[in-house]
RNA sequence: GCGCCCGUAGCUCAGUUGGAUAGAGCAGCGGUUUCCUAAACCGUUGGUCAGGGGUUCAAGUCCCUUCGGGCGCACCA
C-alpha cells in the first residue's frame, strides 16, 4: 500500500502544485473572508459552509462557488454586488489553477481551470497510482462496521450477499477516504435459536437412523439439514456415542452451528468480502457481559421490575412501549444480549459504529439507539443502516421464492448463476434502502444493457487498445515523455475533470455511507471512455498525439481499476 | 392504530450534507455507419419532481398535511 495523499517530503512548491483544485479554491476564498473580517464588513465569529461545485453545465465553468449568496444577507447587498467583491479580493497567487472567474448574471462566482490544471491530474494519477483516491477526509476516525452477521442456522441468502456487498464496498471507500475502518460479522451462536437449531439436526440426523421425529414447531426445516445430516452420518462427526438418540441437543447445536459458521465464512470469501473479526456472542456471555451492561442501566436509572421481569424504560427515547431485559424465566433477552454487544464495541475504542441490517430489524432501531442514549454514548455515534429486500427476476418476471418449503435463494445460487462480479455490482446499482430488482438474465448480459459488462468492458477497452498499440510499436509513456499540450480537445479536459473529481466521490461516499455513488460515477467515466473512443482515434498516424492519447487511457484505467477493486469488482483485460 | 422506507419521463432509476435551465439508460422518433473488439454510433421527443401548505435570496432536497405503495410492530433471535 503506498502512503495516503500527499507525502510530506514533496517540496512546498510541488504541493501547492498537486494540491486538488478544489482545495485551492476553498483555501483562496476562506481568505477572502477572512478580509471581509478584518475590515470589520462581517463578524469575526461568522462562518460560511460555502460550496465549491462542479457545475452541470460546463458553461459555468469548471468550478462554482455559492458564497456570494451566503454572505448576500450579512453584508446587505445583492449577491451579484457581493460576487464582485469577491472578486476583486480573490488572490490569484493562492489558486494557480484558476484561469478565467466570471461573475453570473445570478450571482454565481464561475472559476474556469487553465490548461495547466489538465496536467496536474494527470501527473497526479500516475504518481499516485493505486493509491490515487485516498485522502484524509475521515481524519483516522475509528469507525466498526458489522454487516451480514446472519444466524448460523442456515445458508446466507440474497440479501445477506447484498449487505456484504455494500458493506465491504463501505469499507474499502472509508478505508481509502482515511477512516480506520474495521469490519465486523457478529455470530449468533448461542440462544434460543441455536437450541432450536440443534433440535431440529437432530431430528434430521434421527430420522436417518429410523426413528420418526418431528422437526419443532419453530425449528428449522429446510432441506440443507437433510444434507448436514447426511454428511455427519457418513463422516461419523459423533462417533463417540453408540445410540444416536443418546446424543445430546449441545452436541448437535455446536456441531451443526459450526458446520454452518464455516459455510458462510467460505461463502463470504468466495464472494470477495473478509472480515477483521468473527465476533460470538457466546464470548460475550463467557464475560458475562449482558448482566455487567445491565448493572449500568440499572446505575443510571434506566430499568424497573414489573411482572417478574426486568424491563428498560425505552419510552424515555421515544420508544413506543418499553422493552423486556431479562424474561420472567430469569433467561436475558436478545435485545439485552445486543446492547451488550454494541456496548462492548465503544469500549474497545470505536468512535463511530455502523450497523447493517436486513428490512426484518428496522423496527428495532430506535430502541438500539434508545439503549447507546442510556448508556451515555454520543447521540450520533451509533449508525444503523437497511439494507432492503431483494427481488429476483427473470427476464422482467419475479423469481418465485418459497419460504415455506424452506427454499430460499441462496447466496451460493446466485453467485453460482451471474458469478461474483454481477452480484456484487448490482447490489450497489441503488442506495441500499430501496427494494432492489436484479434481474438474473440482465446481469448474465455480454452487451451494454448490462451495466457491469459495460464498466468492465471500458476498462477492457483500454487493455484491448494498449494490445493494439503494442502491436503497431507505439509505446505506452509516462507524463514526463508526452507532450500533454497534445491533449487540447473539449472531451479530454472533461474526461480528466470527471478522473480529478474521484477522491471526491470516494470520500463523499464514505461520508454518506452510500457507496452506490461510486458505482454511478464509474458508469459515467465507462460511458466518457466509450464516446471518446468513438469519436476519436486514439492509435493514428500521429504517432505523438497518439502517445499522449495512450496516457489518458492509462489515467483513466487506474481510475476504473481503483473504483472496481473497492467493489470487490474483477478488471478482465479482454472480455 | 403506531413507527420506518418510498412516490422524479411510458419503464428502471440518478439527482453531489438547499443552489443556476431536474439527468441517465431502456422504449419511441430521425439519421449515420462497417473504422483501435461488438446490432454499433450520433441526434431527438418526453416530467405541474404524487397533491396541498410552510421555511428560505434559493426546495426534487428541510418542516406540516392528504393520498397512494412497501415493510415492521414478541418476555423469538
Amino acid at each position: 500500500m503506498k502512503p495516503l495523499g500527499i507525502s510530506p517530503w514533496i517540496p512546498l512548491y510541488a504541493r501547492i502544485l498537486l494540491m486538488d483544485i478544489k482545495e485551492q479554491l476553498s483555501q483562496a476564498l476562506d481568505k477572502v473572508v477572512d478580509d471581509f473580517k478584518q475590515e470589520g464588513l462581517i463578524s469575526q465569529e461568522q462562518k460560511y459552509k460555502f460550496n465549491v461545485d462542479i457545475p452541470r453545465n460546463r458553461q459555468f465553468g469548471d468550478f462554482s462557488t455559492n458564497l456570494s449568496f451566503l454572505m448576500a444577507k450579512d453584508l446587505k447587498k445583492a449577491p451579484k454586488e457581493v460576487a464582485s467583491i469577491i472578486m476583486d479580493k480573490f488572490n490569484r497567487e493562492l489558486a494557480p489553477a484558476i484561469g478565467k472567474i466570471e461573475i453570473a448574471p445570478s450571482g454565481y462566482l464561475n472559476f474556469f481551470a487553465n490548461q495547466g490544471f489538465v496536467h496536474d491530474v494527470i501527473k497526479k494519477i500516475e504518481t499516485q497510482d493505486e493509491a490515487y483516491g485516498h485522502t484524509s477526509a475521515g481524519n483516522g476516525l475509528k469507525v466498526q462496521i458489522e454487516f451480514v452477521s446472519a444466524n448460523p442456522t442456515g445458508p446466507l441468502n440474497v440479501v445477506s450477499a447484498r449487505a456484504a456487498s455494500v458493506g465491504d464496498a463501505m469499507g474499502n471507500f472509508m478505508k481509502a477516504a482515511g477512516y480506520d475502518a474495521f469490519k465486523e460479522f457478529y455470530v449468533n451462536d448461542a440462544g434460543v435459536q441455536a437450541r432450536l437449531f440443534g433440535e431440529s439436526f437432530r431430528v434430521r440426523y434421527l430420522q436417518l437412523f429410523g426413528f420418526e421425529n418431528e422437526i419443532p414447531e419453530n425449528g428449522y426445516h429446510g432441506e440443507y439439514l437433510i444434507e448436514l445430516a447426511l454428511l455427519a452420518k457418513n463422516n461419523s462427526y459423533f462417533a463417540e456415542y453408540d445410540d444416536p438418540q443418546s446424543i445430546p441437543v449441545e452436541s448437535f447445536s455446536k456441531v451443526g452451528l459450526e458446520w454452518m459458521l464455516q459455510k458462510q465464512k467460505e461463502d463470504l470469501s468466495q464472494f470477495g468480502v473478509h472480515f477483521d473479526c468473527w465476533f460470538r456472542e457466546t464470548s460475550l456471555h463467557a464475560d458475562n457481559k449482558p448482566l455487567k451492561v445491565l448493572e449500568i442501566l440499572k446505575q443510571r436509572g434506566h430499568v424497573f421490575e414489573s411482572e417478574g421481569a426486568v424491563w428498560f424504560r425505552s419510552t424515555d427515547f421515544g420508544d413506543e412501549k418499553d422493552r423486556v431485559l431479562v424474561k420472567t424465566d430469569g433467561n436475558t433477552t436478545y435485545f439485552l444480549n445486543d446492547i451488550a454487544y454494541h456496548h462492548d464495541k465503544f469500549e474497545r475504542g470505536f468512535q463511530k459504529v455502523i450497523d447493517i441490517w436486513g428490512p426484518d430489524h428496522h423496527g428495532h432501531i430506535l430502541r438500539m439507539k434508545a439503549a447507546m442514549k442510556a448508556l451515555g454514548h454520543p447521540e450520533d455515534s451509533l449508525e444503523i443502516l437497511i439494507v432492503q429486500q431483494v427481488n429476483l427476476l427473470r427476464k422482467g418476471e419475479k423469481v418465485k421464492m418459497s419460504k415455506r418449503a424452506g427454499q430460499i435463494e441462496t447466496m451460493e445460487d446466485l453467485v453460482k448463476e451471474v458469478g461474483v462480479d454481477a452480484a456484487r455490482f448490482f447490489f450497489l446499482l441503488r442506495g441500499s434502502d430501496s427494494h432492489l430488482d436484479f434481474d438474473l438474465e440482465v446481469a448474465k448480459y455480454q452487451t451494454n444493457d448490462n451495466p457491469v459488462f459495460y464498466v468492465q468492458y471500458a476498462h477492457a477497452r483500454v487493455c484491448s487498445v494498449f494490445a493494439k498499440a503494442a502491436e503497431k510499436g507505439v509505446p505506452i509513456l509516462s507524463t514526463s515523455q508526452v507532450d500533454l499540450n497534445r491533449l487540447a480537445l473539449v472531451e479530454e479536459a472533461e474526461i480528466v475533470k470527471i478522473l480529478a473529481n474521484y477522491p471526491d466521490v470516494v470520500a463523499d461516499a464514505a461520508r454518506a455511507y452510500e457507496p452506490h455513488r461510486v458505482v454511478r460515477y464509474l458508469m459515467d467515466l465507462a460511458t466518457r471512455l466509450h464516446q471518446y473512443y468513438n469519436q476519436f482515434q486514439i492509435i493514428g498516424d500521429d504517432v505523438e498525439l497518439s502517445k499522449s492519447r495512450l496516457v489518458l487511457l492509462k489515467i483513466v484505467q487506474i481510475v476504473l481499476q481503483n473504483g472496481l477493486n473497492s467493489l470487490g469488482v474483477s478488471q478482465p483485460e479482454r472480455m
